[in-house]
This record gives C-alpha cells, sequence and structure tokens, in this order.
DNA sequence: AATGCGGGGAG
DNA sequence: CTCCCAGCATT
C-alpha cells in the first residue's frame, strides 16, 4: 500500500463521512443511482433528490417499469436530463440481461448507458470491494496535488496521468473505504479554495504544498466568453391551465415539458394556428436570465389569455394543457418551474 | 480531441 | 460576477 493510502485510510477512521442516505443499506442500486445524480452535482443538492428518487424507485425493477414521464418528473431540476434517461434506459437493459440484478463484472458495467470508467469504478468498488480506481472532480484535484500533475484534466495526457496516479494508489484492502476517504479529502480538506493543507493527512508527501503552489492545481481550462441566446416562452392561459410541450429526446432538457417557444410568428397568428383561439389579453413580464455552462439565455415570458373554450392543440402527442393545481405531466426544467410558479401566484391573486 | 449537456454553490 | 462540481456520450 502506498504511504498516501495508509494516511488516507487511517484519516477516513475518525473523519470520513459515514451517514450519507447512500451509505446506509448499502446496495449496488443505490449506489448507482447516487453515483449517476452525483455527476457534476454536489451532495448536498443530491441527498433530496436522492431520498424522493428511492422511495418511488426502491429497486431495478420498479425503476425499469417506470416510464419516462415519472422518471423524469423525480429529475426535474437537478439538470443533465441525459442522466435520468440513460438511467432508466440501464434499468430496462438490467431487467433483461442480467435478472434485474446489477452487473459484477467491470465490463458489464461499463457497457450500460450513463456508465462511464469512473462511475463503474465507483460503483463496483464501494458497493462490493472490488479493487477498481475512480476519478471524479474531486480525486483529480487532490491526485493533481498531491503529485503536482500541471495542465488541464480535460486533455488526455493530463487525464492519463491522473488516471495512473488513481490506479497506483488505489489499495489491495478496504478499497471501499478507501475510495469513500480520496473522495472526502477532496470534498472537505482539498477543497479548491482556501484547502486546509493544515489539517490534511497527507500534507507531508505533498508536491504542491511543497513548492507552494497549491492554488496552482488542477489547471483551469482556458474560457471563451459566453454567447447569450434569447427565446420568447409562450404561457397560454385559460381554465386555470396553461399549454405545455414535450421537447425531443436530443439537445437542451431532452424529454422534458417545457413552455412553448415563439418563432417568427405574431402571437396572434401563433395562438389562431396552435391552439385554434382568439388571444383577449396579453402581458410580458420582465426577462428571466437562465445560465447554462455554456451560454446564457434570455427568456421572455409572454402571458397569454385565450378564449376560454381552448381544449384544442394542434398536436396532442406533443402538447398538453398543464391545470395548474394538478401535478404535472412529467420532468420541468428549472426556469419553467420558476415561470409556472409566478404564474400560479398570479392566478391565485387575480382570484381573491 | 473537442463539444454538448443544467443547475447551483462558493467566493 | 467567475469558476467548476462524485462525467458521459457523441462527433
Amino acid at each position: 500500500m502506498t504511504d498516501f493510502a495508509q494516511r488516507l485510510l487511517e484519516w477516513f477512521d475518525d473523519h470520513g463521512r459515514k451517514d450519507l442516505p447512500w451509505q446506509q443499506e448499502v446496495t449496488a442500486y443505490r449506489v448507482w443511482v447516487s453515483e449517476i445524480m452525483l455527476q457534476q452535482t454536489q451532495v448536498q443538492t443530491v441527498i433530496p433528490y436522492f431520498n424522493r428518487f428511492i422511495e418511488r424507485f426502491p429497486n431495478v425493477a420498479t425503476l425499469a417499469a417506470a416510464n419516462q414521464d415519472d422518471v423524469l418528473s423525480y429529475w426535474s431540476g437537478l439538470g443533465y436530463y441525459a442522466r435520468a434517461r440513460n438511467l432508466h434506459k440501464a434499468a430496462q437493459q438490467i431487467s433483461v440481461a442480467y435478472d434485474g440484478k446489477f452487473p459484477r463484472l467491470f465490463e458489464d458495467v461499463m457497457a450500460l448507458p450513463g456508465i462511464g470508467r469512473s462511475t463503474a469504478g465507483a460503483v463496483l468498488s464501494l458497493a462490493t470491494g472490488q479493487r477498481h480506481a475512480i476519478l471524479d472532480g474531486n480525486v483529480k484535484r487532490v491526485l493533481a496535488r498531491y503529485e503536482a500533475i500541471a495542465g488541464w484534466p480535460g486533455k488526455t495526457p493530463v487525464a492519463t496521468d491522473l488516471w495512473l496516479a488513481a490506479e497506483r494508489h488505489t489499495p489491495e484492502a478496504r478499497v471501499a473505504e478507501y475510495t469513500q476517504a480520496i473522495m472526502d479529502l477532496g470534498a472537505t480538506l482539498c477543497t479548491r479554495s482556501k484547502p486546509a493543507c493544515s489539517r490534511c493527512p497527507v500534507s507531508e508527501g505533498c508536491e504542491a504544498l511543497r513548492t507552494d503552489s497549491v492554488g496552482d492545481y488542477p489547471g483551469r481550462k482556458q474560457r471563451t466568453a459566453k454567447p447569450l441566446r434569447t427565446t420568447t416562452m409562450i404561457m397560454a392561459s385559460a381554465n386555470g391551465q396553461v399549454c405545455l410541450e414535450r421537447r425531443p429526446e436530443a439537445g437542451i432538457w431532452g424529454g422534458l415539458w417545457s413552455l412553448p417557444e415563439l418563432g417568427e410568428d405574431s402571437i396572434d397568428d401563433w395562438c389562431d394556428k396552435e391552439l385554434g383561439s382568439a388571444v383577449t389579453e396579453l402581458l410580458s413580464w420582465d426577462i428571466l436570465r437562465h445560465s447554462f455552462s455554456h451560454y446564457d439565455l434570455d427568456i421572455l415570458p409572454i402571458v397569454v389569455r385565450i378564449e376560454p373554450h381552448a381544449g384544442k392543440v394542434a398536436d396532442a402527442g406533443v402538447r398538453t394543457w398543464y391545470r395548474l393545481d394538478d401535478a404535472p405531466p412529467g420532468g420541468l426544467a428549472a426556469p419553467v418551474i420558476k415561470l409556472i410558479d409566478q404564474l400560479k401566484k398570479s392566478e391565485n391573486v387575480a382570484n381573491n
């Protein structure tokens, strides 16, 4: 065992996290769900989503049997919705190919949609104790500093070096605890800013600390200016209902329900063409800026009151009337949740 | 090898 | 405001 692993495990006994929801009643399924939710998402954000998801889908069979709208509704607000679609698809594959039992072979796990090298290693090491390395954001930061591996981890040669270090330090015994320990170190001491090197169990061998350059690791990606895009979202409202449409599988917010977006048409033409209704009242709200990692989106919300005989939509498979005091038909993107909440409030005011 | 994919927490 | 997080799939 490397000195690094030895000291890390000793530290874990006293300071590691052992009370996270997915650390109770450890099963491959629960660890898998948690690892998918934790991709690019922090622990505190994930916990309530994990608890709700597990309550509704306690095992592979219940998840595989659910429809996609149901699954996405439990993911609504978490982001990266391809994760939920892949999780669902993988559960169905596990049902068929492995009789509902999560596979134990690394290659089989890697072959499931949404699971790559790091997640496969994390699930198998945490749930079964098999010796596999992981390389998530925390581990990249810890190892880049400890070994002074320069450069942005998105570059192949940098990632290759980090994986080699990860493999080299992963011990033969106590693998599950080691995996949790190195993530905990990154999350609690070896943080992105203001790392607590004075309390670090491996500070003695840390090359970045020795050269007083902890802040230089890991290397950052050179960033370009984010473009700004704009869209108009239509909140067509009648009889306490609002029109929603399902987005295509590919692209942003794939498979989620959203508000219709206005293209080149005028509002009146759109309502006539798509809903077969005339506008009775028109109201523009303030622009809502929604920020993605790669662009900003300015949303101009337009509330359209239409004639109350609206029951018709042009394409019933893609559009639906959503009753505001009802449960949503599926997953909703975060800004759509915000706008619909605002609409509910304004409806309540109007009715009081 | 580079890019697309969400949303939020931290500073 | 900026940075980037328990990454993976696609091209």
